[in-house]
DNA sequence: ATAAACCCGACTAAAATAGTCAAGTATCAT
DNA sequence: ATGATACTTGACTATTTTAGTCGGGTTTAT
């Protein structure tokens, strides 16, 4: 299983970039100072989601990105699933053909790993962008 | 958040063990050779495994390892803190004092890791040694 | 006695992570 | 036109984590 920066980034970022949305293309740089990331490191991650189609680009002074869908049509795992946060809970899934841990049959955690998997899988395809900026903002008030 | 094979092959090995529990104590050497996972790497994990009372050892010939609770009474929680694979979804967590990434508040997310951090873990609270070592023969039959 | 097992701490190669850096290209405002 | 702003791309790198390995113990059944 992997959940690291990267994905909370991005996370963070697509709630700043919801927030101001529908005014303006929102540039990097001010999402870059307002959540406290790196903006080299932060333009990695925008890559990888106008590739997915999450964000879209708009190039030049006053250009930055929008939002390609609308938020609420943008789940928790697309976003992960598009900068590599892949929710996979261990190796065993990657080798299938030759079961888990280099043996012949399933290892013995086999269906405990799958079912957790689901577990947070679930978590991540009820939750959408929209959401999280409700949530934002009631949390505010 | 972190879930790799240290945590993957704690629960492996104890279930293994489990299933041989009621007989003799069961050594690190025979769980290596059935679950293909390295010996020194075991000790490494039943040593924390011991300190934290999941298990207890047996010295000498003959010698090895006894679960020290009911398997019905080991929940995976117990093993995977055990072996340090705190099921932490952010840094945010560490430094609480001083907010997410730095800052004074909290991070636009937190809540959302918050909750995902609770989902696992009421996951991994419900499910035992016993219901794996269940689960198994069952799958077997 | 000796072999089987646990016990313990230090070391390390490889991979992953979280960036940084450099050199672009496109577009807007003036 | 031209400069500034902002996206685009790819390569590089320091740090940390992971998954072990290694070398020495100590204990105990036989």
């Amino acid at each position: 299983m992997k959940l690291t920066s990267k994905g909370r980034y991005a996370v963070m970022a697509l709630v700043d970039l919801a927030k101001f949305n529908d005014i303006n293309p929102v540039s990097l740089r001010d999402i870059s100072l307002r959540q406290g990331i790196s903006l080299d490191y932060l333009e990695q991650i925008f890559s990888k989601l106008r590739k997915k189609e999450i964000v879209q680009s708009v190039r030049g002074t006053q250009g930055g990105y929008v939002l390609n869908k609308k938020a609420k049509e943008i789940k928790l795992t697309n976003i992960l699933d598009a900068v590599d946060e892949k929710v996979k809970t261990v190796q065993c899934k990657k080798e299938l053909k030759k079961g888990c841990n280099g043996k012949a049959t399933k290892c013995l955690t086999h269906n405990l790993w799958d079912e957790l998997e689901t577990h947070i899988n679930n978590f991540f395809d009820k939750k959408s962008l929209e959401d999280l900026v409700q949530d934002n903002i009631e949390r505010r008030v």
